[in-house]
DNA sequence: TTGAAAGCGCTAACAA
DNA sequence: TTGTTAGCGCTTTCAA
C-alpha cells in the first residue's frame, strides 16, 4: 500500500506538497498539483486514516449505537441518518450492543478508543453511567428515538405516550372496548406506550384491566405470537389488539391465524413504528407511523451542529407521528358500547 | 481523554511498562501491574486505536460491504459474521455501498483507507476492477453469498441454481404447471435462481413461457407487488409463483390480496431466503431457506484463517439450502396436468 | 524487569 | 510556493 512519501519520492516534492494537493489546500502550483493528483490516481493512493485522525484528532466518524439485534426500523434509521451525514463529509460506524451490562461497559470501551466525534445512540442503554461517561468525556452524543431530558443530553423522539394513546383512541372510536395490550419491559417506549394505552381507555372510561395486558420479553413476531396465545387463553372476548410495535403485530396476527380468528374480521390489530414490510402485508398493518427518515435526519443535524462546536439545545425534539388507519383495524361489528348495533 | 503516558506518570513508571500491561505481557513486576491496572480502571483508559493499529499495521477489524439498503437477510447473516469473528477477538466495520458505479468507487477507497485486516463482501459488486484492486491489495477478501471462482476469490453460498431448481419442483410436485417467475436483474443470484426455475420446467417438460416471468427493478415488496399486478394483467392462468427473495413474495401476495386471490386457494406462493419475518406471516411463507447462520460463521471462520496466513481455499464453499413447504403452497385444485382429478 | 528512543503515516507550523 | 521539522499515541527493539 502506497502512503504520502511514496507519492512524494515518485513526484519529486516533498510530503507536505502532496498533502496539500490531496486535501485541496492552496499554495500549491496548478503543474505540480496535476503531476501529484496523476499519481494519486495511478497508484491508486488513499491516506491512511489512522494516520490522520491521530493528528488532526478528527476522525470525521460518528457512532451509532444500536442493538445486536436491530430492526428494519432501527435499520432505516440509520439510514436516514448516513444519507445526511454523509451530506456533512461524515462516516459512521457501527457499534453493535447486546441486552446485557457487560455488552454495554465493552461498548464504552470501544466508543473510546475510537476517537469518534460523535456519537447517536438509537439504543436505549440501562446504565446511566454510560452517559455520565460520555458525557463528561465531551463527547457529542444524540438520543435516537428516546429521551432522557434528565441527563441533558439532546434528544430526537416522538412523544412516546401521545402517540400511544392516540392509537388505542382510534381502536376506541371503532368501537371496541375489550383491547388488548401486548407490551415489553425493555427500553422506556414499552412502559410510554403502555401508558398511553391506559391513558386513552380512561378518558374513555373504560377499566383498564391487567388480564388483557401481556408484557412480553422482547419486541420480535415470535414473542408476539407467544403473547397473543397467552391472552386468546385467558381473555377470550378481546375485539381488539394494541400491540407496542410492528413486529409484535404480526406475531399477534400469526397467533390470531392459527386460532382461526381473522383479522381484522374477529379481531383488529394495531401496530406500532411503521416498519418496511407494514404496508405490503395483507392485510396491510394499521400502525403508528413515525417518521423515521425526519428523524434521523434531524438527529444527524444535531450532531453535526454539536461537532461544529454550536452549544447543545437540550431541550428534545419532538416529531410529529402519524396514525395510518390501514386494513387490520376496523369497526368492531355487533352491538356497540352503548349496547345499540353498530 | 487520558493516553498512555498520563497514565505513566501516575504510575510513576514509562509507557512502555504500561503498554506491557495494558497488553498483558511478562515481564512486568506484578505490582506494578496491579498498580498501573487499577489506574486504568480508576481513569477510564482505552488505548487508542489508531495509535495502536498504526503501528501494529493490524486493526482487529473486518469490513463488512454491505448493500446500503441491506435487507433483513443480509443483517441476520451480519449478526452471524459478528458474532464468530467476535470470538476471534476481531471487530467489524459496515461499508455501505449504494447501487451505482461511484459509490463502489468511494467504498474501494475508503476500505483501503482504513486498514482493514480482511473484507466480507455480503454485496455482490459490479466492477471487476474492484475485486482486481483488491486481490492485489493483498488484503484477505471472502465473498459471502455469491461466488466468483473465475477471480480465484474464497466465497461461502450456496447452489442458487439447484436451490431454485428445487423450489420450482416442489411447485410442479403441487401440481402446478402454470407458474410465473418474479424474477429480477441485480445480482447473479437473480440470474441463477431464473436458470433453475426453466431448468425445473424443462425437466417436467412444461414449455418455458416469456409471459409467466417478470424481472422487477429491485427486491423489494413493492417491486413484487407491481410485477406480480403486471403478471396478472397479461397472464390471468397463473396456478403458482415463484418470487426469487422472500420480500418479492410478500409483495406478490400483496397484490394477490387486492386483486381478491386467496393465497394459497387461489394461488400458491413461494419466497426465497427463509426472512425473519416469513415463518410469522398468515399464512406463513413458502421458501428456501439459506442456512444464515452457517454461512455467515463460516465466511467468519475463513476470513480468520486468511488473516492468519492460512493459504486461501479458493473452491467455493457450498453450504445446503431447505426447502420449507410452509402455508402459501398447496396442491392445485382441479384437473392435474394428465387431466385427471387432484 | 524497566526505560529511552525510534518510527508507524500524516498534517501543520515555521522557515526559506 | 515549497520543504523541514515536530509530534499525534502507541509498540517495540535495544540497552541498561
Amino acid at each position: 500500500m502506497m502512503n504520502i512519501k511514496d507519492i512524494a519520492r515518485l513526484a519529486g516534492v516533498s510530503a507536505s506538497t502532496v498533502s496539500r494537493v490531496v486535501n485541496g489546500k492552496k499554495y500549491v502550483k496548478p503543474e505540480i498539483r496535476e503531476r501529484v493528483l496523476d499519481l494519486v490516481r495511478e497508484n491508486g493512493y488513499v491516506p491512511n486514516n489512522a494516520a490522520r485522525s491521530m493528528v488532526l484528532k478528527r476522525t470525521f466518524t460518528v457512532g451509532i449505537v444500536v442493538p445486536d439485534a436491530f430492526n428494519m426500523f432501527q435499520r432505516q434509521l440509520f439510514s436516514a441518518i448516513e444519507r445526511k451525514l454523509e451530506g456533512y463529509g461524515y462516516g459512521t460506524r457501527f457499534f453493535l450492543v447486546k441486552a446485557e451490562p457487560e455488552s454495554e461497559k465493552a461498548c464504552l470501551g470501544r466508543l473510546k478508543a475510537e476517537m469518534l466525534d460523535g456519537v447517536i445512540m438509537l439504543l436505549e442503554v440501562d446504565d446511566p453511567e454510560f452517559y455520565a461517561v460520555i458525557a463528561d468525556s465531551g463527547l457529542p452524543v444524540v438520543l435516537c428515538t428516546f429521551g432522557r431530558a434528565d441527563l441533558g443530553l439532546p434528544s430526537v423522539h416522538i412523544d412516546e405516550e401521545a402517540a400511544a394513546k392516540a392509537a388505542t383512541a382510534h381502536l376506541i372510536g371503532l368501537g371496541h372496548e375489550r383491547i388488548g395490550l401486548l407490551a415489553g419491559a425493555q427500553f422506556s417506549f414499552g412502559k410510554q406506550r403502555q401508558a398511553g394505552y391506559e391513558a386513552a381507555l380512561r378518558e374513555a372510561r373504560i377499566p383498564v384491566m391487567a388480564g388483557r395486558v401481556v408484557v412480553v420479553p422482547s419486541y420480535t413476531a415470535e414473542a408476539g405470537r407467544m403473547g397473543m396465545k397467552e391472552l386468546l387463553g385467558r381473555e377470550a372476548d378481546l375485539t381488539a389488539i394494541f400491540a407496542v410495535t410492528d413486529e409484535l403485530a404480526v406475531g399477534a396476527i400469526r397467533a390470531l391465524y392459527e386460532a382461526g380468528r381473522p383479522v381484522p374480521d374477529a379481531m383488529s390489530v394495531l401496530g406500532f413504528d411503521d416498519i418496511d414490510i407494514s404496508a405490503s402485508l395483507s392485510p396491510s398493518l394499521s400502525t403508528v407511523r413515525q417518521p423515521i427518515a425526519e428523524i434521523g435526519t434531524e438527529a444527524a443535524e444535531i450532531i453535526y451542529r454539536l461537532i461544529s462546536g454550536v452549544p447543545a439545545e437540550t431541550d428534545p425534539i419532538i416529531l410529529p407521528y402519524t396514525l395510518l388507519a390501514r386494513e387490520t383495524t376496523k369497526r368492531r361489528e355487533g352491538r356497540d358500547r352503548n349496547g345499540n348495533m353498530a
